[in-house]
RNA sequence: GGCCGGUUCGACUAUCGGUUAGGUCGCCAGGUUUUCAUCCUGGAAAGACGGGUUCGACUCCCGUACCGGCUACCA
């Protein structure tokens, strides 16, 4: 039987993860657990001039967010370690020596303004069998000469030699059979001068040493896979390879290309997943958790950005995508984002989301807010109250702060144009009837009750209930929306509802 | 420029040769809600183009157009 299924995300830690970025991980973790496999986080930090602080962390953090877990990580262990590709630099000298020695690399002495000065003489340059023996290299140089430039620590890059006469073809999961003209691609470097290896030799040797099964990534990298596949087939052998998929890129909403942070910034909706600060200029990133988003429906805007199971099905939980998830309907073409939908999916979460644990995560948004709860079950009851009006977190703050203290601003302009004597006198009874109330050590009253007796009251002011619901309203929430106003009521008490009144009497009166 | 990939309503997509081309978001209209939202009903809205193959093509093949990706000692 086949072994068992290890995928790898492979981030270089360099910024805030993106739509794109976490869909990957997605992906790779849907597939690992619907074929009760592994999922390893792999941290590429070849790129020792673009290290930034925290991104790492970053990650991570993300990672648990989504409910993503790694089995193996720099910081969850396993038996591949290390997982951080600047502990592993010891590794890779050796295969590129391996493939110096099989004629399949070579090294190339050229500096960098030597290579920019090639550039800029010859057009659309490529380092590759057209003008690999005008430069400085193992291949140009004669044997002596190279052994005397290795020999003084001349600064050097490994390359791979891209054969002349040689067609590439894999076979990719989701875009079928891919063929390259391996003459048409350059001579990538392998090992940098500082020793380092860059992606190419570092994917190959690592997914190898870590007995990657599946290598899925986004299809920007499908133009440098003929490169991977001649690694794999110099080093350890193409029966040994993972299986490849490049996923569709996610794309701008408007316009084209790919989705980028600075979309999300000119657009006005997240990119990142979490928060980001950029360390040198401390500029903050806003992130879909930050925004009010919840994992759940994260994860399952995510997954719907080209895959679908088929159905109709639209919303799923972890568990039915992990059930469902199989990459031969991930899409070909690249989706655009709608972040009209995005909010969509969330507040189909928000409406199926237990209320307890709702207001858990509702809390900081009031504290932030210094919005006070005196009591959490009153803050749950209030939730289930105006859950449904909410596609952010954050708009339970404006759907229900009058529920927690008077609201500041009244939208009296919907009240004065139709105000008069008689309306005064019946909420200057219906004070009147609260206060007894109150008095009678009663702070509620059921809702259906005091819609009754609020409907009595006005025949007997003869006056019709349609005509002073929307003032009744607009004086305890401030304006023209929540719930039912005897719910309201309700919940707030009489106390509360009398005094709301009350300021509004005296507004009006003013006038 | 070269190489590679892609193309169904405005957006996400279903369809794996035979359908009045379906669903969802958004939009519009109506109902419910004595408010808003929810909810319900209805509506407008699509196979890039040109050739083949076939009794029959959104579906298979070729070409064109358009879009995208890559073309660093970055990933």
């Amino acid at each position: 039987m086949d072994a068992k299924v290890r995928v790898r995300f492979a981030p270089s830690p360099t910024g805030g993860l993106h739509l794109g970025g976490v869909r990957t991980v997605l992906f790779n973790y849907l597939f690992a657990k619907h074929h009760n496999g592994e999922f390893i986080l792999r941290i590429e930090d070849t790129d020792q001039s673009r290290f930034v602080p925290g991104a790492e962390q970053y990650i991570l953090d993300t990672l648990a967010w989504c409910g993503l877990s790694p089995d193996e990580s720099p910081v969850h262990g396993g038996n591949y370690g290390p997982y951080r590709q600047s502990e592993r630099k010891a590794n890779y000298k050796k295969y590129a020596d391996q493939l110096i020695a099989q004629g399949n690399a070579y090294y190339a002495f050229d500096t960098p303004a030597d290579l920019e000065a090639k550039r800029a003489e010859v057009p659309n340059f490529q380092y590759s069998r057209t003008h690999r023996m005008e430069m400085k290299n193992s291949i140009s140089l004669s044997a002596t000469e190279v052994e005397s430039l290795l020999k003084n620590n001349t600064p050097h890059v490994v390359r791979i030699k891209m054969p002349e006469n040689e067609e590439v073809i894999f076979e990719d999961i989701i875009r079928g059979e891919v063929s390259f003209d391996a003459s048409t691609v350059d001579d990538k470097v392998l090992l940098k001068a500082d020793g380092m290896p860059t992606y190419h030799l570092a994917v190959v040797v690592d997914d190898h040493l870590m007995k990657i099964t599946h290598a899925f990534r986004g299809e920007e990298w499908l133009p440098s896979a003929p490169v991977h596949i001649l690694l794999w087939k110099y080093l350890f052998g193409l029966d040994q390879m993972p299986k490849w998929a490049h996923l569709p890129l996610i794309l701008k909403p408007d316009g084209h290309g790919k989705l980028s942070k600075r979309d999300g910034e000119r657009l006005g909706f997240p990119v990142f997943a979490m928060d980001w600060t950029d360390h040198i200029t401390k500029e903050n990133t806003i992130g879909f958790k930050e925004k009010g988003f919840l994992p759940e429906a994260f994860i399952n805007l995510l997954a719907l950005l080209g895959w679908n199971d088929g159905t109709d099905k639209e919303i799923f939980t972890m568990e039915e995508l992990i059930a469902s998830f199989s990459l031969d309907r991930v899409h070909k073409g690249g989706a655009k984002f709608d972040y009209e939908k995005a909010k969509w999916f969330n507040q189909e979460w928000i409406k199926r989301m237990d209320n307890e644990k709702l207001s858990r995560l509702v809390q900081p948004y009031f504290d932030k807010a210094e919005i006070e709860i005196h009591e959490h079950d009153y803050l749950v009851k209030i939730i289930g109250l105006v859950k449904e009006r909410c596609h952010l977190l954050p708009d339970f703050i404006t759907q229900s702060a009058f529920f927690f203290k008077a609201p500041t601003t009244i939208d009296t302009a919907s009240i004065t144009p139709k105000w008069e004597a008689k309306k005064q006198q019946f909420f200057e009874a219906l004070v009147k009837i609260y206060s007894d109330h109150i008095i009678a050590d009663k702070q509620t009253i059921p809702a259906i009750e005091l819609e009754a007796h609020f409907k009595e009251l006005a025949a007997l002011h003869e006056l019709k209930p349609g005509e002073l619901m929307l003032p009744f309203r607009i004086m305890l929430v401030g304006g023209k929306f929540g719930p039912g106003v005897f719910e309201i009521v309700e919940a707030i008490e009489l106390k509360d509802a009398t005094s709301r009144i009350q300021y509004c009497l005296q507004i009006l009166s003013t006038n």
